[in-house]
DNA sequence: TTCTTCGTACTAATTTATTAGTATGAGACC
DNA sequence: GGTCTCATACTAATAAATTAGTACGAAGAA
């Protein structure tokens, strides 16, 4: 049997960022929040819950009625392997092309690279 | 009934990268560059490549025996599409957290973003 | 011409991803 | 206590993604 992906799905990052910005949720918490963006059942909220905990990314914990969730990992360590993932798949682990391709876009400015390039002169 | 995703799925991108080397291919062609990698049938190569026409990715002219396939749009601009989403969805559409990501990852080193830097001088 | 090879069209099986319904039990409220 | 609310566990339905098998025809080989 395939494993199901380690990865986060579309649906499920949109959880995760909701479980980001709150901190600390219940199932409803997170359903009311999604409820503002698009109809959503309350249960299939739970489902993907339990699946994000499966997979590791929330761990959960009794606490009065519902279960309270939490993030099992730091946001900044699953982002970045979402890049890494994505600069992997796309641009085969690269990722100068990946850059080239924002800047092409007007996704970055001179003054972010500038800004980047400040920054990196004082962490070395 | 749901639409079929347009963009490219992890298995789809493995294919168009091939063609986009090659430029011009059988179905044959592509399942042999892929049983390289792991083990597929040849079929499930046929089907996939079908999928990526229906999707427009891939056109077809018929040639001798085998059907000549070749990319429907520019590898560029499909490779933006991809990081435009991939922004988009991560980090809603701002590209310098991810810039961060990639530099905290030491995918990219300072000589990148000089040359980076450099090339935009000369562009704009 | 018969057989083998190879290509396509058509069909389908499997798994993940997505969505949600039903059963059930605990606690709040009257 | 009886009823209502709400939380979970369990089950399941559907679609997309992935994988591949079967039927069949055309072309080349013998």
């Amino acid at each position: 049997m395939r494993p199901r992906s380690t990865i986060l799905t579309e649906q499920e990052l949109e959880i995760m960022k909701i479980v980001w910005r709150l901190e600390e949720v219940t199932v409803r918490d997170v359903y009311e929040a999604m409820l503002e963006r698009r109809k959503v059942a309350y249960t299939t909220v739970m489902t993907m819950m339990n699946i994000l905990e499966q997979k590791k990314y929330l761990k959960k914990s009794q606490n009065d009625r519902a279960y309270v969730y939490r993030r099992a990992r730091p946001q900044r360590q699953v982002i970045k392997g979402m890049v890494r993932e994505f600069v992997d798949r796309v641009f085969n682990g690269s990722a100068e092309p990946l850059l080239v391709h924002l800047v092409e876009d007007r996704r970055l400015s001179a003054k972010d690279l500038e800004d980047l390039t400040r920054m990196m002169g004082k962490n070395s």
